[in-house]
DNA sequence: TATTGATCATGC
DNA sequence: GCATGATCAATA
């Protein structure tokens, strides 16, 4: 395994490719239907970077504790997109804090891969832009920490799990599932089980904005 | 048009 | 079914 400075420098040099001629690099087809090829360009990255995890749930690069991350700006470098984290189970939290949460774990070193992003665009005009290797800020954790608290609480004390993606500042819970009607089991503080759709932490497009803006400040390319 | 809820593909 | 990777698309 390499070091991170290795990674950092192999992400680097992807940096001014489109998607398309990394895939052709790579000899990967490109999908026949976009709008249907959602993890694509993730899996795509991950191919390229020598990221190992796969599907299972571990940081991309185990041995650096990297998490590897494409996110879509925009041509103002702003995220087009929210940024899924991780699958939220009420069992889970309940004897969970800030410190020993999935969330934090999942943050604490994430390598961003910005991505031209814009409707219309092909995988041949969207291009690789200049990585960022992040760590949350004092004042970066400490949102990420009240919103993960608030929402924790909430996503316990809710009898169905009914906790809105409207809560929270920097991130939030939605839906995460392959249909709307699809509910799993899950155990309250007290140990009883129900049936509730199953919800995921995302981190909130401006949110994800604001890491790229503080670290490629005004005047920045 | 930004946000929230829903969905698509893949590998066990 | 669940976790990986996200983006689509209806709604507010």
């Amino acid at each position: 395994m390499f070091a991170e400075g290795e990674l950092l420098r192999r992400a680097d040099a992807l940096a001014g490719w489109s998607i398309a001629e990394l895939a052709a690099r790579l000899q990967i087809p490109l999908p026949e239907r976009p709008e249907r090829a959602k993890g694509f360009v993730g899996r795509l990255l991950e191919e390229a970077l020598g990221a190992t995890a796969g599907s299972r749930p571990e940081a991309d690069f185990p041995a650096l504790g990297v998490e590897l991350k494409t996110i879509p700006l925009d041509s103002q470098g702003k995220a087009r997109e929210s940024t899924f984290v991780t699958y939220a189970s009420v069992d889970e939290l309940c004897g969970s804090d800030w410190e020993s949460s999935r969330v934090r774990h999942k943050l604490a070193r994430v390598l961003w891969i910005p991505i031209e992003a814009r409707p219309g665009l092909t995988f041949s005009e969207r291009r690789i832009g200049i990585p960022l290797l992040w760590s949350p800020n004092a004042a970066q954790e400490e949102l990420l920490r009240a919103d993960w608290e608030r929402l924790s609480e909430a996503l316990i004390a809710g009898e169905a799990g009914d906790v809105r993606g409207n809560v929270g500042q920097v991130l939030q819970l939605r839906p995460k599932a392959a249909r709307a009607e699809v509910r799993s089991l899950q155990w309250d503080a007290e140990g009883f089980a129900s049936l509730a759709q199953p919800k995921a932490f995302y981190l909130r497009a401006p949110f994800t904005t604001s890491i790229f803006a503080a670290a490629n400040p005004i005047g920045g390319q």
